[in-house]
DNA sequence: GCGACGGGATGTATCGTTTCACTACGAAGC
DNA sequence: GCTTCGTAGTGAAACGATACATCCCGTCGC
């Protein structure tokens, strides 16, 4: 019976209140305030809406509001499994609070992260969450100028200037390092990706620690560079160790787990057992890190948890205004120890 | 000497065009169609907007323009490295095209998809990219009547009311088992998810398929059903392999990689050694499945390049309008060999 | 010298929603 | 019977950008 219901485009509230016989104020307060309109009009207005199929219009109620009821995420790339755990906690927390999350991957370029953040700008987001590819872009700062909440993820603020959730990567590396150290390891490398990003900094900084704290001098940790944290790159660092003769590590702390896994490849196919002859750690405990062939020890981040409250802190300083006082959140990193690490003979 | 530049809200076009003494329609121009704007005004016109630091609203825009620059993509599970670099093919035609994506996570819930498409629908998005829960939904029927086009992605349109993109899985499946039989395996084992999945259920024709060519009964694929397609499963169904004392299989062909995954580390756990003792084959190709311990053979889907078709597809029934025409299209998928398959002796 | 022309700029209605100020009207208080 | 009050509903002005119709004015052709 209702087969010549055809293409509307749009049905608009204007119509919906003709429908019901009253004003579109009317129809727009049993939207937004249903309890200050009576219950008769009130449930025509509603029929009229189901009956015409009608779908509030959100460019129009962002106009009006001035802002949107979305937020931006910004990462350096999706395909890590990192990310999209962090994109979880996000898009949780946000849901929660009605929000749309527009998820933009930066793809570790500050031409994409620039456009991406002119074009959350131009959407009006009511505060973006980012990890940024360099330290200060000047998109974000005009963000900021405009009073848009901008939260630093996995990033620690430099400026102090805004909110900022991180894992304390000094730690991370300590604890690493420490546990090789434990396990009686003398020879240990570290396998380390670009410096200038800070994670890799920190946590190359905190192994350095650990290596001090146990009295053993900075010189006695090999360094490999690798060009960026891939699986890939974890391969060719992997071919090296396996092709060293004499002096080869008998521990390696990797920058993270795409790492750790190309490395461990690597010893799998020159046959150098993990751990029986060496050990491997790994940064991020990524699910594929516990289904290794050799169930990687990994360093676990938070990763939903820095998500979730990234978030939070985003809608409070959205909701709080002038009151708001930025904070720095710093999470701890925890050691999960797997098979692929084991005491010396 | 900017340093008094303060906390100015929001600038628009009309502030702009009192600065640089025009009117807002020439605002607009230079920003629209600047070739019909004379070169001294258009100049003067940047210069005040660069000044200002003005950004267009994006929301007035739509709501003028009467559709949004941004299109949805509403995936099953942000988490599987299959969706993401699926998101990432969409992403960069998207952008190509200037548009926006808003990325939304269904989670293989009924519930979420219906709300995020209800979001998708109040922002008037330009179209919708969704693997869909299920069969057939209200709200997706809905968007369509209103206009909107819609592309179902790697799930076969059933009414062939839209576009589809998806990749032929019975085809996967023959080629999988194909390869097993020519290398002479008598006895295989197919790790299935819940056969209520489309693709699952078409893989596992598939391997039938390959079987009767070869002359064999179906008898011969020992089939065993896990409860979803991750590695937590693929590990469960390893051990019972692991657990068969006589009449073990040869091969085992499982329904994607996460799953081999789990199995390829169950046997590495047994010193079940692959492939010398069994062969596995996945199916995706992800990243991680090059990089295993025995980097696994696979069946590759052109995961970006279906991600970037559907993507066009919708963009050109988007400008298409009345003329355009719903088409189906398929891919191929690839087997890729490595070294978790070998022949028997 | 006058009309036609056209490049360049402008005024303004419009998109759909929200919200503020206001009206209508019956009930209650004195 | 008049004022006051509260409840329910309405009119209309925004929000910011766009585009259509229009206007202004200097040039050119005859």
């Amino acid at each position: 019976m209702s087969s010549q219901k055809r293409v509307r485009v749009s049905v608009s509230i204007r119509e919906v209140a003709a429908h019901a016989g009253v004003s579109v104020a009317t129809v727009s307060n049993v939207l937004n305030r249903p309890d200050i309109v009576a219950r008769p009009t009130r449930d025509r207005v509603s029929a009229s809406i189901a009956e015409l199929g009608f779908v509030r219009n959100e460019s129009a109620r962002q106009l009006r509001a001035g802002r949107s009821r979305t937020i931006g995420l910004v990462v350096l790339d999706v395909a890590n499994p990192f990310f999209t755990d962090l994109a979880r906690g996000v898009e949780d927390e946000a849901n929660k609070a009605g929000l749309a999350v527009i998820l933009c991957n930066s793809d570790d370029q500050e031409r994409k992260e620039k456009r991406y953040l002119e074009l959350l700008e131009e959407h009006r987001v009511q505060g973006v969450l980012i990890t940024p590819v360099v330290g200060a872009s000047s998109r974000l700062a005009r963000l900021q100028r405009r009073g848009t909440p901008v939260v630093l993820v996995d990033s620690r603020s430099p400026s102090r200037g805004q909110c900022s959730v991180a894992v304390d990567d000094v730690l991370g590396g300590d604890l690493a390092v420490s546990h090789l150290l434990e396990a009686g390891h003398q020879h240990i490398a570290f396998i380390a990706g670009p410096r200038t990003i800070r994670q890799v900094a920190d946590r190359f900084e905190g192994a350095l620690r650990a290596l001090e704290r146990a009295g053993r001098r900075h010189e006695d940790l090999h360094v490999i560079d690798v060009g960026a944290l891939n699986v890939a790159s974890g391969q060719k660092a992997g071919a090296d160790i396996a092709a060293m003769t004499a002096g080869r590590p008998t521990a390696v702390f990797c920058t993270n787990d795409l790492i750790a896994l190309g490395v461990l490849q690597e010893m799998t196919r020159h046959k150098i057992r993990v751990p029986e002859d060496i050990s491997i750690v790994g940064y991020d405990d990524i699910d594929f890190a516990a289904a290794a062939a050799v169930p990687l020890t990994s360093v676990r981040q938070p990763r939903q948890q820095l998500g979730r409250t990234a978030a939070r802190m985003l809608l409070e300083e959205s909701a709080g205004g002038e009151a708001h006082q930025h904070q720095q959140v710093i999470f701890e990193p925890e050691l999960i120890v797997r098979q692929s690490t084991a005491a010396t003979r």
